[in-house]
DNA sequence: CGCCCTTTTGACGGTCATCAAAGGGCGTGG
DNA sequence: CCACGCCCTTTGATGACCGTCAAAAGGGCG
Protein backbone atom coordinates (compact mmCIF):
# COMPACT_ATOMS: atom_id res chain seq x y z
CA UNK A 1 0.00 0.00 0.00
CA UNK A 2 2.89 2.21 1.14
CA UNK A 3 5.22 2.79 -1.40
CA UNK A 4 8.37 3.63 0.13
CA UNK A 5 11.83 2.30 -0.22
CA UNK A 6 10.78 0.84 -3.19
CA UNK A 7 12.82 3.37 -5.45
CA UNK A 8 16.77 2.65 -6.52
CA UNK A 9 17.45 6.51 -5.20
CA UNK A 10 20.13 8.01 -6.12
CA UNK A 11 21.76 8.55 -2.87
CA UNK A 12 22.75 5.59 -1.88
CA UNK A 13 23.34 6.23 1.63
CA UNK A 14 20.91 4.97 4.13
CA UNK A 15 20.30 1.33 5.42
CA UNK A 16 18.28 1.03 8.46
CA UNK A 17 17.56 3.21 10.65
CA UNK A 18 17.29 2.87 14.38
CA UNK A 19 15.52 5.95 16.00
CA UNK A 20 14.30 4.87 19.40
CA UNK A 21 11.38 2.50 21.32
CA UNK A 22 8.51 2.77 23.62
CA UNK A 23 5.08 1.47 24.87
CA UNK A 24 2.03 1.73 22.15
CA UNK A 25 -0.44 3.41 24.30
CA UNK A 26 -3.39 4.68 21.31
CA UNK A 27 -2.77 1.44 19.11
CA UNK A 28 -4.46 -1.25 19.51
CA UNK A 29 -2.62 -4.55 19.95
CA UNK A 30 -3.48 -7.63 17.43
CA UNK A 31 -3.28 -10.99 18.80
CA UNK A 32 -0.67 -11.85 15.88
CA UNK A 33 0.36 -11.92 13.05
CA UNK A 34 2.71 -14.75 11.37
CA UNK A 35 3.76 -13.05 8.62
CA UNK A 36 4.48 -9.38 10.20
CA UNK A 37 7.04 -11.37 12.24
CA UNK A 38 8.46 -13.11 9.46
CA UNK A 39 9.16 -10.14 7.60
CA UNK A 40 10.64 -8.72 10.98
CA UNK A 41 13.22 -11.52 11.06
CA UNK A 42 14.04 -12.13 7.37
CA UNK A 43 14.85 -8.45 7.34
CA UNK A 44 16.56 -7.87 10.64
CA UNK A 45 18.57 -11.35 11.35
CA UNK A 46 18.23 -12.33 7.44
CA UNK A 47 16.24 -15.56 8.81
CA UNK A 48 19.05 -16.69 10.40
CA UNK A 49 17.23 -17.40 13.56
CA UNK A 50 17.42 -21.44 15.59
CA UNK A 51 13.78 -22.39 16.13
CA UNK A 52 14.11 -22.04 19.87
CA UNK A 53 15.77 -18.55 19.59
CA UNK A 54 12.92 -17.09 17.10
CA UNK A 55 10.11 -18.66 19.39
CA UNK A 56 11.72 -16.37 22.22
CA UNK A 57 11.62 -13.36 20.15
CA UNK A 58 8.17 -13.71 18.94
CA UNK A 59 6.69 -14.26 22.83
CA UNK A 60 8.55 -10.53 23.49
CA UNK A 61 7.01 -9.09 20.16
CA UNK A 62 3.59 -7.84 19.74
CA UNK A 63 2.46 -6.74 16.63
CA UNK A 64 0.15 -3.14 15.91
CA UNK A 65 -1.59 -1.16 13.20
CA UNK A 66 -1.90 1.98 13.02
CA UNK A 67 -3.02 4.27 10.81
CA UNK A 68 -1.81 7.53 9.59
CA UNK A 69 -1.86 10.17 11.43
CA UNK A 70 -1.96 8.26 15.07
CA UNK A 71 0.64 8.07 17.13
CA UNK A 72 2.00 4.68 17.46
CA UNK A 73 4.19 4.94 21.13
CA UNK A 74 4.42 7.95 23.23
CA UNK A 75 5.26 8.91 26.34
CA UNK A 76 6.61 5.64 26.91
CA UNK A 77 8.19 4.71 30.58
CA UNK A 78 10.73 1.65 29.29
CA UNK A 79 12.89 2.40 26.00
CA UNK A 80 11.36 0.64 23.35
CA UNK A 81 13.16 -1.15 20.00
CA UNK A 82 10.15 -1.15 17.10
CA UNK A 83 10.65 -3.30 13.97
CA UNK A 84 8.52 -0.82 11.33
CA UNK A 85 6.85 -3.82 8.65
CA UNK A 86 5.07 -1.46 6.71
CA UNK A 87 4.14 2.44 6.16
CA UNK A 88 5.88 5.77 7.45
CA UNK A 89 6.35 7.44 10.81
CA UNK A 90 8.26 10.28 12.58
CA UNK A 91 9.19 10.11 16.01
CA UNK A 92 9.25 13.44 17.89
CA UNK A 93 10.84 15.37 20.65
CA UNK A 94 8.72 17.29 22.86
CA UNK A 95 10.17 20.44 24.55
CA UNK A 96 8.51 23.15 27.01
CA UNK A 97 5.98 25.37 25.27
CA UNK A 98 4.44 22.88 22.90
CA UNK A 99 7.92 23.44 20.76
CA UNK A 100 8.07 20.03 18.72
CA UNK A 101 11.67 18.52 16.95
CA UNK A 102 11.18 15.88 14.79
CA UNK A 103 14.08 13.77 15.62
CA UNK A 104 13.59 11.15 12.44
CA UNK A 105 11.95 9.81 10.04
CA UNK A 106 11.41 6.38 9.17
CA UNK A 107 10.64 3.87 6.23
CA UNK A 108 9.60 0.41 5.95
CA UNK A 109 12.14 -2.25 7.07
CA UNK A 110 13.80 -0.22 9.23
CA UNK A 111 14.32 -0.22 13.08
CA UNK A 112 13.94 2.03 15.55
CA UNK A 113 14.97 2.67 19.31
CA UNK A 114 12.39 4.75 20.89
CA UNK A 115 13.80 6.22 24.32
CA UNK A 116 11.61 6.78 27.70
CA UNK A 117 10.54 9.89 28.64
CA UNK A 118 13.00 12.17 30.53
CA UNK A 119 13.93 15.65 30.26
CA UNK A 120 11.90 15.19 27.04
CA UNK A 121 8.53 13.58 26.10
CA UNK A 122 9.04 11.32 22.65
CA UNK A 123 6.24 10.13 20.48
CA UNK A 124 6.22 7.38 17.52
CA UNK A 125 4.22 8.69 15.14
CA UNK A 126 2.43 7.19 11.81
CA UNK A 127 2.95 9.14 8.47
CA UNK A 128 1.18 6.57 6.61
CA UNK A 129 -0.49 3.54 7.73
CA UNK A 130 2.12 1.18 9.59
CA UNK A 131 2.44 -1.98 10.62
CA UNK A 132 4.78 -2.10 13.52
CA UNK A 133 6.46 -4.61 16.00
CA UNK A 134 7.19 -3.59 19.40
CA UNK A 135 9.89 -4.79 21.83
CA UNK A 136 10.75 -4.04 25.45
CA UNK A 137 14.38 -2.77 23.98
CA UNK A 138 15.42 -4.32 27.82
CA UNK A 139 14.37 -7.40 26.82
CA UNK A 140 15.29 -7.28 23.15
CA UNK A 141 18.65 -6.39 23.56
CA UNK A 142 19.62 -9.22 26.52
CA UNK A 143 17.99 -11.76 24.22
CA UNK A 144 20.03 -10.63 21.14
CA UNK A 145 22.92 -10.80 23.45
CA UNK A 146 22.52 -13.89 24.76
CA UNK A 147 22.79 -15.53 21.27
CA UNK A 148 26.30 -15.53 18.90
CA UNK A 149 25.07 -13.69 16.17
CA UNK A 150 22.27 -11.53 17.10
CA UNK A 151 23.46 -8.64 18.45
CA UNK A 152 25.49 -7.77 15.44
CA UNK A 153 22.78 -6.36 12.88
CA UNK A 154 21.36 -4.30 15.77
CA UNK A 155 24.66 -3.08 16.34
CA UNK A 156 25.24 -2.03 12.71
CA UNK A 157 21.64 -0.59 12.56
CA UNK A 158 22.39 1.68 15.83
CA UNK A 159 25.06 2.88 14.65
CA UNK A 160 24.01 3.67 11.71
CA UNK A 161 21.24 5.98 13.09
CA UNK A 162 23.53 7.96 15.05
CA UNK A 163 25.48 8.47 12.08
CA UNK A 164 22.28 9.91 10.67
CA UNK A 165 21.10 11.75 14.29
CA UNK A 166 25.10 13.74 13.62
CA UNK A 167 24.22 14.21 10.14
CA UNK A 168 20.89 15.87 11.54
CA UNK A 169 23.07 17.85 14.19
CA UNK A 170 25.49 19.69 11.85
CA UNK A 171 22.36 20.93 9.89
CA UNK A 172 20.84 22.31 12.62
CA UNK A 173 23.75 23.98 14.39
CA UNK A 174 25.45 25.25 11.64
CA UNK A 175 23.36 25.08 8.29
CA UNK A 176 21.43 27.93 6.92
CA UNK A 177 17.72 27.38 6.15
CA UNK A 178 18.66 26.64 2.11
CA UNK A 179 21.49 24.32 3.36
CA UNK A 180 19.12 22.39 5.62
CA UNK A 181 16.41 22.16 2.96
CA UNK A 182 18.67 21.14 0.43
CA UNK A 183 20.00 18.49 3.02
CA UNK A 184 16.45 17.27 3.42
CA UNK A 185 16.09 16.83 0.03
CA UNK A 186 19.29 15.31 -1.10
CA UNK A 187 19.09 13.12 2.37
CA UNK A 188 15.44 11.97 1.37
CA UNK A 189 16.03 11.13 -2.09
CA UNK A 190 18.52 8.98 -1.03
CA UNK A 191 15.99 7.10 0.95
CA UNK A 192 12.87 6.87 -0.62
CA UNK A 193 13.44 8.88 -4.24
CA UNK A 194 12.98 6.99 -7.50
CA UNK A 195 15.62 7.73 -10.43
CA UNK A 196 13.88 9.05 -13.44
CA UNK A 197 14.82 10.48 -16.59
CA UNK A 198 17.23 13.64 -15.86
CA UNK A 199 16.22 13.29 -11.84
CA UNK A 200 14.66 11.99 -8.74
CA UNK A 201 11.21 11.45 -8.03
CA UNK A 202 10.18 11.67 -4.23
CA UNK A 203 6.22 11.09 -2.74
CA UNK A 204 7.10 13.25 0.37
CA UNK A 205 5.30 11.24 3.35
CA UNK A 206 5.20 14.13 5.81
CA UNK A 207 3.93 17.48 6.11
CA UNK A 208 5.63 20.68 5.64
CA UNK A 209 5.34 21.10 9.21
CA UNK A 210 6.94 17.83 9.77
CA UNK A 211 9.86 18.74 7.49
CA UNK A 212 9.94 22.36 8.68
CA UNK A 213 10.23 20.85 12.29
CA UNK A 214 12.78 18.15 11.66
CA UNK A 215 15.04 21.32 10.26
CA UNK A 216 14.40 23.35 13.11
CA UNK A 217 12.63 25.57 10.63
CA UNK A 218 9.09 27.22 10.33
CA UNK A 219 6.31 26.23 7.68
CA UNK A 220 7.00 29.23 6.40
CA UNK A 221 10.83 29.47 6.09
CA UNK A 222 10.51 26.01 3.98
CA UNK A 223 7.64 27.47 1.80
CA UNK A 224 9.98 30.10 0.77
CA UNK A 225 12.96 27.67 0.16
CA UNK A 226 10.93 25.09 -1.77
CA UNK A 227 10.04 28.44 -3.71
CA UNK A 228 13.51 29.75 -4.22
CA UNK A 229 14.65 26.00 -5.56
CA UNK A 230 11.68 26.37 -7.34
CA UNK A 231 13.25 29.54 -9.25
CA UNK A 232 16.50 28.43 -9.90
CA UNK A 233 15.16 25.06 -11.61
CA UNK A 234 15.97 22.49 -9.03
CA UNK A 235 12.58 21.72 -7.55
CA UNK A 236 9.47 21.08 -9.23
CA UNK A 237 6.15 20.32 -6.97
CA UNK A 238 3.67 18.37 -8.21
CA UNK A 239 0.22 18.21 -5.57
CA UNK A 240 1.72 18.68 -1.96
CA UNK A 241 3.83 15.62 -1.89
CA UNK A 242 5.13 14.96 -5.01
CA UNK A 243 8.59 16.68 -5.61
CA UNK A 244 10.76 16.12 -8.81
CA UNK A 245 14.86 17.39 -8.60
CA UNK A 246 16.19 17.85 -11.72
CA UNK A 247 19.75 18.25 -10.81
CA UNK A 248 20.13 16.58 -7.42
CA UNK A 249 23.76 16.97 -8.08
CA UNK A 250 22.96 21.17 -8.12
CA UNK A 251 21.14 20.38 -5.01
CA UNK A 252 23.75 18.76 -3.27
CA UNK A 253 26.27 21.62 -4.19
CA UNK A 254 23.52 24.17 -2.01
CA UNK A 255 23.65 21.50 0.87
CA UNK A 256 26.68 22.94 2.64
CA UNK A 257 28.54 19.65 2.44
CA UNK A 258 31.76 19.04 1.88
CA UNK A 259 33.53 19.63 -1.41
CA UNK A 260 35.53 16.24 -1.73
CA UNK A 261 38.17 18.05 -3.37
CA UNK A 262 39.55 19.31 0.20
CA UNK B 1 45.90 12.68 35.73
CA UNK B 2 42.79 13.98 34.54
CA UNK B 3 40.06 14.42 36.98
CA UNK B 4 36.83 13.93 34.74
CA UNK B 5 34.61 11.23 35.96
CA UNK B 6 35.97 11.10 39.22
CA UNK B 7 33.33 13.12 40.17
CA UNK B 8 28.92 12.16 41.63
CA UNK B 9 27.69 14.52 40.26
CA UNK B 10 24.48 15.49 40.53
CA UNK B 11 22.16 15.02 37.39
CA UNK B 12 23.01 11.00 37.08
CA UNK B 13 21.92 10.65 33.55
CA UNK B 14 25.38 9.80 31.26
CA UNK B 15 26.48 6.93 31.20
CA UNK B 16 29.11 5.41 28.65
CA UNK B 17 29.21 7.80 25.37
CA UNK B 18 29.01 6.42 21.79
CA UNK B 19 30.33 8.79 19.30
CA UNK B 20 32.15 7.81 16.21
CA UNK B 21 35.71 6.33 15.26
CA UNK B 22 38.44 6.58 12.48
CA UNK B 23 42.14 6.67 11.63
CA UNK B 24 44.88 7.87 13.94
CA UNK B 25 46.92 10.57 11.52
CA UNK B 26 48.74 12.47 13.39
CA UNK B 27 48.90 10.76 16.52
CA UNK B 28 52.02 8.72 17.49
CA UNK B 29 51.32 5.12 18.05
CA UNK B 30 52.48 3.43 21.00
CA UNK B 31 54.32 -0.36 20.31
CA UNK B 32 51.54 -2.16 23.15
CA UNK B 33 50.11 -1.07 26.98
CA UNK B 34 49.08 -3.85 28.83
CA UNK B 35 47.13 -1.37 31.39
CA UNK B 36 45.54 0.09 28.35
CA UNK B 37 44.05 -2.69 27.32
CA UNK B 38 43.09 -4.04 30.34
CA UNK B 39 41.10 -0.84 31.32
CA UNK B 40 39.46 -1.20 28.23
CA UNK B 41 38.19 -5.10 28.87
CA UNK B 42 37.30 -4.48 32.19
CA UNK B 43 35.18 -1.32 31.48
CA UNK B 44 33.83 -2.61 28.19
CA UNK B 45 33.04 -6.20 28.96
CA UNK B 46 33.32 -6.46 33.04
CA UNK B 47 36.78 -8.60 32.22
CA UNK B 48 34.42 -11.53 31.40
CA UNK B 49 36.49 -12.21 28.51
CA UNK B 50 38.07 -15.87 27.45
CA UNK B 51 41.73 -15.70 27.10
CA UNK B 52 40.88 -16.59 23.01
CA UNK B 53 38.71 -14.21 22.71
CA UNK B 54 40.69 -11.19 24.42
CA UNK B 55 43.84 -12.30 22.61
CA UNK B 56 41.66 -11.60 19.89
CA UNK B 57 40.75 -7.81 20.47
CA UNK B 58 44.19 -7.16 21.33
CA UNK B 59 45.18 -7.79 18.01
CA UNK B 60 42.92 -5.48 16.54
CA UNK B 61 43.73 -2.83 19.42
CA UNK B 62 46.24 0.21 18.76
CA UNK B 63 46.80 2.20 21.76
CA UNK B 64 47.57 6.01 21.49
CA UNK B 65 48.62 8.85 23.40
CA UNK B 66 47.08 12.33 21.91
CA UNK B 67 48.08 15.37 23.89
CA UNK B 68 45.69 17.81 24.61
CA UNK B 69 44.63 20.22 21.46
CA UNK B 70 45.73 17.54 19.28
CA UNK B 71 43.31 15.60 16.63
CA UNK B 72 43.10 11.99 17.93
CA UNK B 73 41.95 10.22 14.66
CA UNK B 74 40.73 12.78 11.84
CA UNK B 75 39.02 12.43 8.09
CA UNK B 76 38.91 8.49 8.18
CA UNK B 77 38.11 6.30 5.78
CA UNK B 78 36.53 3.63 7.86
CA UNK B 79 34.46 3.98 10.54
CA UNK B 80 36.43 3.31 13.88
CA UNK B 81 35.65 2.50 17.32
CA UNK B 82 37.53 3.93 20.24
CA UNK B 83 37.87 3.28 23.52
CA UNK B 84 38.57 6.47 25.39
CA UNK B 85 40.98 5.02 28.58
CA UNK B 86 41.91 8.44 29.87
CA UNK B 87 41.23 12.31 29.13
CA UNK B 88 38.55 14.19 27.52
CA UNK B 89 38.08 14.52 23.58
CA UNK B 90 35.56 16.54 21.60
CA UNK B 91 33.96 14.81 17.85
CA UNK B 92 34.25 18.00 15.43
CA UNK B 93 32.42 17.64 12.34
CA UNK B 94 33.40 20.10 9.62
CA UNK B 95 30.86 21.60 7.26
CA UNK B 96 31.52 23.54 3.95
CA UNK B 97 32.92 27.13 5.01
CA UNK B 98 34.69 26.13 7.61
CA UNK B 99 32.34 25.89 9.72
CA UNK B 100 32.52 23.37 12.38
CA UNK B 101 30.05 21.52 14.84
CA UNK B 102 30.79 19.65 17.75
CA UNK B 103 28.92 16.79 17.71
CA UNK B 104 30.01 15.31 21.10
CA UNK B 105 32.63 15.29 24.33
CA UNK B 106 33.69 12.28 25.48
CA UNK B 107 35.48 11.40 29.22
CA UNK B 108 37.54 8.91 30.34
CA UNK B 109 35.81 5.35 30.17
CA UNK B 110 33.45 6.04 26.99
CA UNK B 111 32.98 4.19 23.84
CA UNK B 112 33.30 6.68 20.40
CA UNK B 113 31.88 5.58 17.38
CA UNK B 114 33.90 7.10 14.99
CA UNK B 115 32.30 7.69 10.95
CA UNK B 116 34.35 8.14 8.06
CA UNK B 117 34.43 10.85 5.53
CA UNK B 118 31.37 11.14 3.61
CA UNK B 119 29.05 14.21 2.96
CA UNK B 120 30.91 16.25 6.23
CA UNK B 121 34.27 15.31 7.65
CA UNK B 122 34.45 14.07 11.55
CA UNK B 123 37.46 14.50 13.64
CA UNK B 124 38.72 13.49 17.03
CA UNK B 125 40.20 16.04 19.03
CA UNK B 126 42.01 16.10 22.67
CA UNK B 127 40.79 18.75 25.14
CA UNK B 128 43.50 17.01 27.54
CA UNK B 129 45.96 14.60 27.04
CA UNK B 130 44.18 11.32 26.31
CA UNK B 131 45.12 7.12 25.65
CA UNK B 132 42.91 5.97 23.05
CA UNK B 133 42.55 2.21 22.48
CA UNK B 134 41.56 2.31 18.43
CA UNK B 135 39.67 -0.35 16.47
CA UNK B 136 38.26 -0.53 13.46
CA UNK B 137 34.57 -0.66 13.40
CA UNK B 138 34.33 -3.57 10.95
CA UNK B 139 36.65 -5.52 12.34
CA UNK B 140 35.65 -4.79 15.87
CA UNK B 141 31.96 -5.48 15.35
CA UNK B 142 32.38 -8.88 13.42
CA UNK B 143 34.30 -10.14 16.60
CA UNK B 144 31.78 -8.75 19.17
CA UNK B 145 29.22 -10.44 17.53
CA UNK B 146 30.74 -13.87 17.10
CA UNK B 147 30.84 -14.52 20.82
CA UNK B 148 27.63 -14.27 22.85
CA UNK B 149 27.74 -11.70 25.16
CA UNK B 150 29.82 -9.00 23.85
CA UNK B 151 27.87 -6.84 21.56
CA UNK B 152 25.56 -6.15 24.28
CA UNK B 153 27.35 -3.57 26.41
CA UNK B 154 28.77 -2.07 23.30
CA UNK B 155 24.92 -1.94 21.81
CA UNK B 156 23.90 -0.36 24.79
CA UNK B 157 26.53 2.34 25.05
CA UNK B 158 25.44 2.79 20.93
CA UNK B 159 21.99 3.52 22.05
CA UNK B 160 22.80 6.10 25.01
CA UNK B 161 24.89 7.92 22.53
CA UNK B 162 21.48 7.65 20.42
CA UNK B 163 19.77 9.18 23.28
CA UNK B 164 22.61 11.94 24.10
CA UNK B 165 22.43 13.07 19.65
CA UNK B 166 18.62 13.30 19.70
CA UNK B 167 18.90 15.60 23.42
CA UNK B 168 21.08 17.91 21.61
CA UNK B 169 19.02 17.59 18.53
CA UNK B 170 16.26 19.48 20.60
CA UNK B 171 18.24 21.59 21.16
CA UNK B 172 19.56 22.56 18.81
CA UNK B 173 16.61 22.74 16.52
CA UNK B 174 14.14 24.10 19.14
CA UNK B 175 16.05 25.95 22.47
CA UNK B 176 16.83 29.73 22.67
CA UNK B 177 20.48 30.55 23.15
CA UNK B 178 19.70 30.45 27.48
CA UNK B 179 18.03 27.06 26.92
CA UNK B 180 21.12 25.27 25.57
CA UNK B 181 23.45 27.25 27.49
CA UNK B 182 21.36 25.66 30.44
CA UNK B 183 21.13 22.75 28.93
CA UNK B 184 24.70 22.57 28.60
CA UNK B 185 25.90 23.24 32.03
CA UNK B 186 22.87 20.56 33.40
CA UNK B 187 24.18 17.46 31.16
CA UNK B 188 27.46 18.30 31.23
CA UNK B 189 27.31 18.37 35.27
CA UNK B 190 25.80 15.22 35.35
CA UNK B 191 28.46 13.98 33.26
CA UNK B 192 31.54 15.31 35.24
CA UNK B 193 30.36 17.63 37.49
CA UNK B 194 31.48 17.09 41.60
CA UNK B 195 28.81 17.70 44.03
CA UNK B 196 29.43 20.14 46.56
CA UNK B 197 27.61 22.24 49.50
CA UNK B 198 24.89 24.25 48.07
CA UNK B 199 25.77 23.36 44.39
CA UNK B 200 28.21 21.74 41.67
CA UNK B 201 31.14 22.49 40.69
CA UNK B 202 32.74 21.89 37.13
CA UNK B 203 36.01 21.93 35.72
CA UNK B 204 35.19 22.44 32.12
CA UNK B 205 37.86 21.03 29.67
CA UNK B 206 36.46 22.75 26.29
CA UNK B 207 36.15 26.37 25.87
CA UNK B 208 33.97 28.31 25.21
CA UNK B 209 34.33 28.54 21.25
CA UNK B 210 34.13 24.63 21.91
CA UNK B 211 30.70 24.92 23.72
CA UNK B 212 29.22 27.38 21.20
CA UNK B 213 30.30 24.81 18.67
CA UNK B 214 28.13 22.44 20.08
CA UNK B 215 25.28 24.53 20.73
CA UNK B 216 25.18 26.24 17.55
CA UNK B 217 26.14 29.48 18.79
CA UNK B 218 28.59 31.88 18.46
CA UNK B 219 31.58 32.07 21.04
CA UNK B 220 30.16 36.12 22.21
CA UNK B 221 26.63 34.18 22.83
CA UNK B 222 27.98 31.61 25.21
CA UNK B 223 29.57 34.40 26.68
CA UNK B 224 26.58 36.89 27.03
CA UNK B 225 24.50 33.49 28.44
CA UNK B 226 27.01 33.04 31.13
CA UNK B 227 26.99 36.62 31.86
CA UNK B 228 23.08 36.80 32.40
CA UNK B 229 23.21 33.56 34.32
CA UNK B 230 25.62 35.18 36.84
CA UNK B 231 23.57 38.07 37.24
CA UNK B 232 20.47 35.69 37.54
CA UNK B 233 22.40 34.15 40.50
CA UNK B 234 22.63 30.81 38.52
CA UNK B 235 26.46 30.46 37.80
CA UNK B 236 29.78 31.32 39.30
CA UNK B 237 32.81 30.94 37.11
CA UNK B 238 36.18 31.17 38.64
CA UNK B 239 39.10 31.33 36.09
CA UNK B 240 38.52 30.18 32.46
CA UNK B 241 37.37 26.58 33.50
CA UNK B 242 36.03 25.92 37.03
CA UNK B 243 32.50 26.85 37.00
CA UNK B 244 29.98 26.70 39.74
CA UNK B 245 26.36 25.99 39.41
CA UNK B 246 24.61 27.34 43.33
CA UNK B 247 20.99 26.24 41.81
CA UNK B 248 21.42 22.92 39.80
CA UNK B 249 17.50 22.94 39.53
CA UNK B 250 17.13 26.68 38.69
CA UNK B 251 19.19 26.04 36.38
CA UNK B 252 17.35 23.50 35.01
CA UNK B 253 14.15 25.10 35.30
CA UNK B 254 15.63 27.24 32.37
CA UNK B 255 16.87 24.12 30.15
CA UNK B 256 13.35 24.11 28.43
CA UNK B 257 12.75 20.94 29.23
CA UNK B 258 9.48 19.23 29.63
CA UNK B 259 8.07 19.61 33.11
CA UNK B 260 7.14 16.48 34.45
CA UNK B 261 3.64 17.32 36.23
CA UNK B 262 2.70 16.59 31.79
C1' DC C 1 56.35 40.22 35.40
C1' DG C 2 54.80 40.68 30.67
C1' DC C 3 52.94 39.11 26.55
C1' DC C 4 49.46 36.56 24.01
C1' DC C 5 45.25 34.46 23.66
C1' DT C 6 40.81 33.68 25.55
C1' DT C 7 36.95 35.85 27.23
C1' DT C 8 33.98 39.65 27.97
C1' DT C 9 31.38 43.64 26.57
C1' DG C 10 29.34 46.76 23.09
C1' DA C 11 27.07 48.37 18.57
C1' DC C 12 24.96 47.02 14.43
C1' DG C 13 22.89 44.18 10.86
C1' DG C 14 21.02 39.90 8.79
C1' DT C 15 18.40 35.80 8.88
C1' DC C 16 14.62 33.70 10.13
C1' DA C 17 10.38 33.74 13.40
C1' DT C 18 6.08 35.81 13.93
C1' DC C 19 1.76 37.67 12.53
C1' DA C 20 -1.50 37.98 8.82
C1' DA C 21 -4.01 36.84 4.72
C1' DA C 22 -4.67 34.83 0.17
C1' DG C 23 -4.35 30.77 -2.82
C1' DG C 24 -4.68 25.85 -3.88
C1' DG C 25 -5.16 20.79 -3.01
C1' DC C 26 -7.78 17.06 -1.56
C1' DG C 27 -11.45 14.77 0.69
C1' DT C 28 -16.23 14.87 1.39
C1' DG C 29 -20.97 15.23 0.22
C1' DG C 30 -24.34 16.19 -2.95
C1' DC D 1 -18.97 13.37 -11.46
C1' DC D 2 -18.87 17.81 -9.83
C1' DA D 3 -18.97 21.20 -6.22
C1' DC D 4 -18.21 22.75 -1.73
C1' DG D 5 -15.27 23.56 2.15
C1' DC D 6 -11.54 22.75 5.25
C1' DC D 7 -6.88 22.88 5.90
C1' DC D 8 -2.37 22.86 4.09
C1' DT D 9 0.55 25.71 1.66
C1' DT D 10 2.17 29.89 -0.30
C1' DT D 11 3.21 34.72 -0.14
C1' DG D 12 3.89 39.21 2.22
C1' DA D 13 5.26 42.64 6.08
C1' DT D 14 7.41 43.36 10.39
C1' DG D 15 10.43 42.53 14.14
C1' DA D 16 13.38 39.83 17.46
C1' DC D 17 17.20 37.09 18.32
C1' DC D 18 21.56 36.09 17.55
C1' DG D 19 25.65 36.55 14.29
C1' DT D 20 29.15 39.71 12.88
C1' DC D 21 32.51 43.20 13.53
C1' DA D 22 35.27 45.67 16.86
C1' DA D 23 37.72 46.65 21.03
C1' DA D 24 38.71 46.23 25.96
C1' DA D 25 39.54 43.27 29.94
C1' DG D 26 41.20 39.29 32.16
C1' DG D 27 43.78 34.81 32.66
C1' DG D 28 47.60 31.81 32.15
C1' DC D 29 51.95 30.62 30.43
C1' DG D 30 56.66 31.49 29.69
Amino acid sequence: MIHVNDGAGFGRQGRAMFSSGSIPQQARSTPDSRSLFDRFAATIFQDALTDVVRARFRALARNFDVSAGNAALSSVEHDRICYLASGATKLVAQASNGREQVIAFHFAGELISIPARSAHDYALCALKDCELVVFSADEFLALANREPGLAGPVLERALAALARCREQSIALGRKTAQERVASFLVTIAGRIGRAEAGGCVIDLPMSRRDIGDSLGLTIETVSRQFGELRDRGLLETSGRSIVRLPDPAGLDALAGHLTHAA
